[in-house]
RNA sequence: GUGGCCGUAGCUCAGCUGGUAGAGCAUCAGUUUGUGGUACUGAGGGUCGCGGGUUCGAGCCCCGUCGGUCACCCCA
């Protein structure tokens, strides 16, 4: 065993799996670029205070957060999330609205890590800032949708629900904490001390004890203003529109305390219940005002890396891209014939990798077979003498003469044809 | 934070009721005195996670610890 390897929950990705990450990347960017989203990069680091306006009953802020001192006295954490930063820098930057922008990065949350969970995880994430029209919702739940079937998913379930307005869902969590109370005995242990903090968050539970309680508590349906419920009713209407499919999930109240309104979740078929949360986003009309900025509602997702890398596994889709060359030099003669040949195809935008340490021309030709060249590039003391270098197809089925003995000064414009 | 399972070469693993370590793949080299993909041959590489204990003797048993994994919890 090393002395160092990575920290718990942290992980190096290499390839091909890197690449396969940064395409993931690019897809997002690509379908968010085409609904008129733009970049934003925040930090990794913020003060503390930015995520604790997440909420106080949130384990991601209670328990979760990477925080510390830094050097200057600051109490700075970690971001366990995208949203407090993005609307943090919306308030600092005050930019026109609707703010439409999309983001990525990892983010760092202190918790155990099993399958499709790490501490330091990867999102990609839509925001819009400024714009309380239901289609927004509509428009970003959709967008979500399109970047799946981008990748290729199609066992992809969203659910949907309203969590009402603040006062609603006040009436509402205030209901619930009755009809727990009622049966205290019954929940769970967990659901019990869940109950008292925070009512809606036992709906989550996933323990069969609570499943009784749950489906016989109240529904949000019924203290609905007639606003949200009309603002529930358009989104619906749209996604209708739109023939995406959806299930209305009454008990999808979502981790984060500054959820109003909508919410929203993608769900892998293919995952078991544990982890099956995809992606998850929702309405948070109020998280902008309590960072200190005008009352701005806000609406966005962030979906998940690797839980959705692991639903393309399942299905199949979206494997990672080959990453080869397209020449691979061959010298013999000690290197430096390799060094000029390498700089002067790169110049020309060849893909173009070679051996070092002057090894036999045997094992430089494995070398070029595995780096998936169509060609090697082939100087030995002979070509080096007579200012020539030797092509050979590497794809091709072996034959005797299907290399090719042609002068140096020849190689950039005949790479430039055999490449096109 | 709680619990189950696991921890042997770079990787995947084998190792019977305790007798001081093996395979496949990978790597490197050779068969082929300049030329890859197949085949054959060989080589390098392990203080069996770490620390204690039991024993004449431990990879194998016991305790602890660290790490991994899965589940709860939480959430993406």
């Amino acid at each position: 065993m090393p002395e160092f390897r990575t920290s718990p929950g942290m992980r190096d990705i290499l390839a091909p799996e890197s690449a396969r990450w940064r395409a993931f990347v690019e897809v997002f960017a690509r379908v968010a670029g085409a609904a008129g989203y733009q970049q934003v990069m925040s930090p990794l680091l913020e003060d503390l205070g930015v995520f604790q306006r997440i909420g106080d009953a949130t384990d991601v802020v209670t328990k979760e957060m990477y925080d510390f001192i830094d050097k200057g006295g600051r109490h700075v954490a970690l971001r366990p999330e995208l949203t407090a930063s993005i609307c943090r820098a919306f308030v600092q930057h005050r930019p026109t609205t609707p703010w439409k922008v999309w983001s990525t990065g990892s983010q760092f949350r202190y918790e155990r890590p099993q399958r499709g969970r790490f501490r330091q995880f990867d999102q990609v994430d839509i925001e819009v800032l400024g714009a309380d029209d239901p289609y927004v919702d509509v428009e970003v739940i959709a967008l979500g949708w399109e970047f799946y079937r981008a990748l290729g998913l199609r066992q992809v379930a969203l659910q949907i629900n309203t969590l009402g307005e603040p006062d609603d869902r006040a009436r509402y969590v205030e209901a619930l904490r009755v009809h727990f109370q009622a049966k205290f005995d019954s929940l769970s242990p967990e659901s019990q001390a869940t109950s008292q903090k925070n009512p809606l968050r036992v709906l989550d539970s996933k323990r069969a004890q609570d499943q009784a309680l749950i489906a016989s508590a109240p529904l949000i349906a019924d203290f609905l203003s007639r606003d949200a419920a009309a603002h529930f009713a358009t989104v619906q209407a749209g996604l209708e529109s739109l023939a995406i499919p959806f299930t209305i999930d009454p008990s999808l109240v979502r981790g984060l305390d500054y959820y109003r309104r909508t919410t929203f979740e993608y769900q892998g078929a293919t995952l078991d219940s544990a982890q099956n949360a995809l992606g998850g986003g929702g309405r948070y009309d109020g998280l902008v005002e309590s960072l200190g900025g005008p009352p701005t509602p806000g609406v966005g997702f962030a979906l998940g890396l690797d839980r959705t890398l692991i639903a393309c596994d399942d299905e199949g889709v979206f494997p990672a891209p080959v990453v080869d060359v397209d020449v691979f030099v061959v010298d013999t003669t000690g290197g430096e014939e390799a060094l000029a040949i390498t700089a002067s195809l790169r110049a020309i935008g060849v893909r173009v990798d070679r051996a070092f340490d002057n090894r036999s021309m045997k094992s430089q030709m494995k070398a070029a077979d595995r780096s998936g060249a169509q060609f090697a590039v082939i100087v030995g003391s002979d070509e080096l003498a007579a200012g020539s270098v030797v092509v050979r197809p590497l794809r091709a089925e072996r034959t005797e003469d299907s290399q090719t003995t042609i002068p140096r000064l020849d190689l950039i414009s005949y790479m430039q044809k055999a490449l096109r």
